[in-house]
Order: structure tokens, then sequence, then C-alpha cells
DNA sequence: AACGTAAATGCGATCCATTCGCACCTGTCA
DNA sequence: TGACAGGTGCGAATGGATCGCATTTACGTT
């Protein structure tokens, strides 16, 4: 499931749930954010849309969302858990371990791989959660 | 860098790091535990042990043998890290999502793959963090 | 258009995996 | 064997995430 354009309202409809200002506002700072942010600052950057949002109600959107397949959460390692609004194209995350910063990979091929390699042991694949940890090359230093 | 036989003591020597009783009953733990242990699973083993190993010291053990590249951490979902020596041949993690289980998936063409796209893009691979969470297929009901 | 109900929300309290501060111990190397 | 950096135990603290509960709201039904 995926959200485009302003069809995020028809997408909550399509997973059974309320169509609340709250998530509407939520939705739509998830569909600007390219920079997968955690609760908090989605947290912060919806205030700024309707500051009657709770970080309780962020949290529980959030994962409301996770479960519906409309918002994909990266659990990153010692630091608070990103989101980003689940991507037309799957894409695994590479991650500079000098700035922080969340870049994509284009993944077709390595989900056909992890499929086969699962698809040999009997099982079939639920979801999938990797990252690369990554320094950039120095070319001329 | 692997840990095999009972070269711990060596591996911990050459990483710089005190051979204290605590380290080395973690350790002997680590290897003969084949199901992936959180830290409070590893504290209950260890004090099998040894009954003078403080939960605190299983916790700041772990992060010190994991930096060692001695330990490998799994960061699974929606419950404590898990831990393992760090295995000689790479393997990605699958988690059965009914049962609980973590199984290892070979994937030594997984890595070449990630190699790649990330050296695509002028990064080298620091460490990889990639589990598929996934269900067993049915094949007679 | 008002109603009834289940679902959502805000607030604050709470949980719990992990880390920290600090006084005390112990490897290690001279 | 003595000095000292590094390691440890204990209990307190941290912080991301969740929960309980009273109140509000969306939405199908009159």
């Amino acid at each position: 499931m995926t959200v485009e354009g302003k069809e995020f309202i028809q997408a909550l409809r399509e997973a059974g749930l309320k169509v609340t200002q709250q998530r509407v506002a939520l939705l739509s700072i998830l569909m600007e954010s390219t920079d997968h942010p955690n609760a908090e600052e989605i947290y912060v950057r919806v205030r700024g849309l309707d500051d009657s949002v709770s970080l309780a109600t962020v949290y529980r959107t959030l994962s409301t969302l996770e479960e519906a397949g409309l918002v994909q959460r990266l659990n990153l390692e010692n630091e608070p858990a990103r989101f980003e609004i689940t991507p037309a194209a799957a894409h695994d995350h590479l991650v500079d371990v000098d700035t922080g910063q969340v870049i994509e990979l284009p993944s077709e091929e390595m989900n056909r791989l992890r499929n086969d390699i699962a698809a040999k042991l009997g099982y079939e694949i639920v979801s999938i959660h990797s990252f690369v940890r990554a320094r950039k090359i120095k070319t001329s230093p």
C-alpha cells in the first residue's frame, strides 16, 4: 500500500481508520519529509500545522499507520526509530556513519535474492529490515 | 575478528582488553549459545558460572566486545537486543514471526551485492544490519 | 440534522532496556 | 610486589515508547 498525492485520506478509509485531523496532519508532514524524521521531530513539525497533536498520538498514529502498511519504521542503532511513507519502490538504507545522513538504496535485486533464499528454506518474507552503516570513500586526499 | 575454540582469551588480549573472569565467563557462555540470547538471558546463564557478575557488566562487556568486533548485536523489533559471537561466515538473519525463532541465512552473495551498490555511490560498508521477518509456508493444509 | 457508539485523543504516569556515577577491586606491566 | 589504569558492583538515572483513563470526535444510523 502506497500513498501518493493527497489520496492519503482515501488510504486511511481503505485501511478502516477514522480520518482525524491529527492523522491528516501527520501524514501530510510525512509526505513532505524526505529526511526520515523520528517521532519527536515529526511531533514538532506536526505541531506547526496543528498544535493540538500530542506526542502520544504521534507514537500511536505512527504505529497504526505502520500496521496498515502506510508507513515504514526504520530501527537504526542507538537512536530513536525513524519513519517514512511506505515508498513505491522498495529500498534499503545506508547510514553515513560520519554525518548520520540516511540515503536510500535501490534494492530490487537484493529483494529478489532475499526472497529466493527465504523460499529455499520454506519461508515467505513478511517484512525486510535492512540497513548498512557506511563511510564515504575519500577519492583525493 | 573471530573467536574459535578457547582462544577468546587471546582475542581479548589482542583487542587490548583485560582478561577478567567476568569477560571469560561471558564469552564462554556466548560460545555455547546458538539461540541468540539477549542481555538478560546472558546474565542468567553467566550467573550459573560466576555469580559475581552484574547485569551492568553484562551490558558493558557486550558493548566492549561489540566494539572490538568479537560480538555482534542484533537489533530486532520490539524486543531487547540479541547477541552472538561474530560468526566466521557472515550471515543475515530470518526471524520466524510465529515462533520468534532466529535462523541464520547464508549471505555471501547478498554481501557482494550490497558492497557493489554502496561502492557505486562512493561508500564503503562499515557494518551490516539486516534481517527479515518471515512466515513458514504451509505445504499441505 | 441530531444521536449513539466505537474509535481516537490528551495528559500524565509508567514501563523497561540500557547507561551512568562512584567507590571499590584487580589485571598487568615494570 | 607495587602502582595505576582499567574494570566492576550497586543503585540511581535516563529516555524512548506505551498505557490508563476521562474526554472528544468521526461517522453510520435514525
